[in-house]
DNA sequence: GTCTATAGTATGATAGAC
DNA sequence: GTCTATCATACTATAGAC
């Protein structure tokens, strides 16, 4: 049992790197094991199959960051002056609280929500809105307290270009810091890019409509 | 001759399909030659290889793409009151000229983007600025003009943000359609997501510096 | 639980007849 | 230019010894 909790945690880790760095479907069973420097068969063993563990790799980045996304917007809803400024900031904490499980995990979780919703059509989504749905329905509610002129449906596609855009530039982040340092001397750690974002997505949600 | 224009024609045409529906790497050969109903070996016969027949698959589109909007660009500079929002407004005629070569041919082109960007690390972006960087440098430069009060780092990141935006709504836009009618009966055209961006887009770029 | 060995399938690319 | 046939390689998954 402890020999098999570290395997597991070692194909874990090793998985979440990779996918996080190529998608899930660009990652091979072979590279994760070897980059583990664990046994082949050792993944369908734990995981079943490689479905399972990117399943499992999702799942407990999710279930770090939910519950505290949660308890924000709890928070957030006792007080009064509800902004989408406000409302974003609640996304603040529970992603450096990934961070502080592991180094850079806010923006592996990122990555891996962004491959999964253009990759394996919906799996992951559909995955995602049945364990946490009603988080993500609550934020959707304040959202549109805070912007109660807007017709639904506006509100509805202005929050998911605001996902796309965090989502793309997460998995991005690499080719577009490159292009940064080449045309800057741009010193940017990956930390800035977040507050570099809120502007610009707090105020594309809050456009004026047509 | 007139067999093999069609041939490569075929090719083209079915490899642009697939290619923008799931991506380059998730799209193998086979899949093209069948959809195409032509010869596995004839893909390596005309563009040598996969990645030849990517490239000619996108630059196609470029050729078209690009050129006209320089020349939207340029006539945008001869006015005065260059704002965000009319140098935006400059890609949308170019596009729709995408529209009048094949149906469906901005969304097509769009996609091919947005895989681009994600996958095979930057090929296609340095093979983009290669062949059209003139083009792309001298949008940067009106958006400044537009926005004079920034600094060139915060256009920089606020101008990827928006292509990111873009791309990634049209990469995931037939899952984010498929969402939009569950949740509203949205009857959604494509082409209206177009113009649900333009508003989303502009308030970011020009969004309050911090 | 861990390993080797391998089944079964899919890929990109090419040689050579026509 | 087009075809068949095939090579070399990669993948996920599993059976079975230890």
């Amino acid at each position: 049992m402890t020999k098999a909790a570290k395997t597991c945690e070692r194909i874990l880790r090793a998985a979440e790197k990779l996918f996080s760095e190529k998608g899930f479907e660009a990652t091979s069973l072979r590279e994760i094991t070897q980059l583990a420097e664990v046994n082949l068969a050792s993944v369908n063993y734990h995981f079943g199959s490689k479905k399972g563990l990117i399943q499992a790799v999702v799942e407990r980045y999710q279930r770090i960051f939910m519950p505290a996304l949660s308890d924000e917007l709890k928070q957030l809803e006792a007080q009064e002056d509800i902004t989408t400024e406000r409302i974003l900031t609640c996304f603040i904490g529970p992603l450096t609280a990934l961070e502080n499980v592991r180094s850079g995990g806010a923006e592996i979780y990122l990555k891996l929500l962004g491959y999964g919703y253009s990759e394996i059509q919906g799996h992951l989504r559909k995955f995602t809105m049945q364990r946490f749905g009603d988080v993500v329905q609550h934020a959707f509610r304040l959202f549109s307290v805070a912007n109660p002129h807007f017709a639904a449906e506006t509100l509805f596609w202005r929050l998911h270009f605001a996902l796309g855009t965090v989502l793309f530039v997460q998995v991005s982040g690499k080719a577009l810091n490159e292009i940064a340092r080449a045309d800057f001397a741009d010193p940017n750690p990956e930390l800035f890019m977040m507050q570099r974002l809120l502007p610009y997505v707090a105020a594309g949600i809050s456009a004026p409509e047509l």
